[in-house]
DNA sequence: TCAACATATAAACAACTATTCATATGTTGC
DNA sequence: GCAACATATGAATAGTTGTTTATATGTTGA
């Protein structure tokens, strides 16, 4: 039951994938998958400026696959998508496991 | 049981992901996902030019995402990597979906 | 050997993207 | 209101990448 999306769908799941294609990114991923984080501490924490981590926020944001939540000054940002940290989860045994089917 | 990668395992998923964000890659790698495709069967049928898959095999087969069996004149290629595609079949699912929890 | 076929490679270019630096927006507490 | 803090935005740039065009490599069958 190997269903092939069509080629719409193909550049949309392209485009999530794009966007998990950038180590930066997945790192702040990571980090929120734990906890929600403030941007402040997401910067501090993986050694990024805070312009830049605002920067790939927002893609992720665009992509809704974080979602921030004001709470006083700060703004926490968590993982939007349950099937995303799902399987960014998924992804981080794998990458463990290093495969033992070759 | 969230274990968070190393920043090297980050950024070698990274180069996963990031293969799998492109289009024209994807749909290659789905059409792949069916059967065994030798290189011009893969260019006809999704309407790109032989050397572009080519070039985009290369970089499948680079990460082993693919890989080339010779058949006479022809070249089949298969996914490599189990998980990946399942990974793939999944992500197929989850994005006919539209999932459900917003 | 030779032509015909199938795939791979190389160079070149346009488009995109991650990052930095500077600045703006918005929120809190006084 | 104001300063201090936290985050967002904009412009500029350097590096990367997908695609094309042209050519090379390799395989088959006569």
């Amino acid at each position: 039951m190997t269903a092939i999306p069509s080629q719409l769908d193909t550049t949309i799941l392209a485009e999530t994938f794009r966007l998990l294609g950038d180590p930066t990114r997945l790192r702040i991923l990571f980090y929120c998958l734990e906890a929600p984080r403030p941007v402040g501490d997401i910067a501090a924490s993986l050694g990024l400026s805070q312009s830049l981590v605002s920067h790939h926020l927002r893609l992720l944001r665009g992509a809704r696959l974080v979602r921030g939540n004001r709470q006083a000054k700060q703004i926490f940002y968590e993982l939007a998508d349950s099937h995303v940290s799902g399987m960014l989860v998924d992804m981080a045994h794998h990458v463990c496991e290093e495969s033992a089917d070759d």
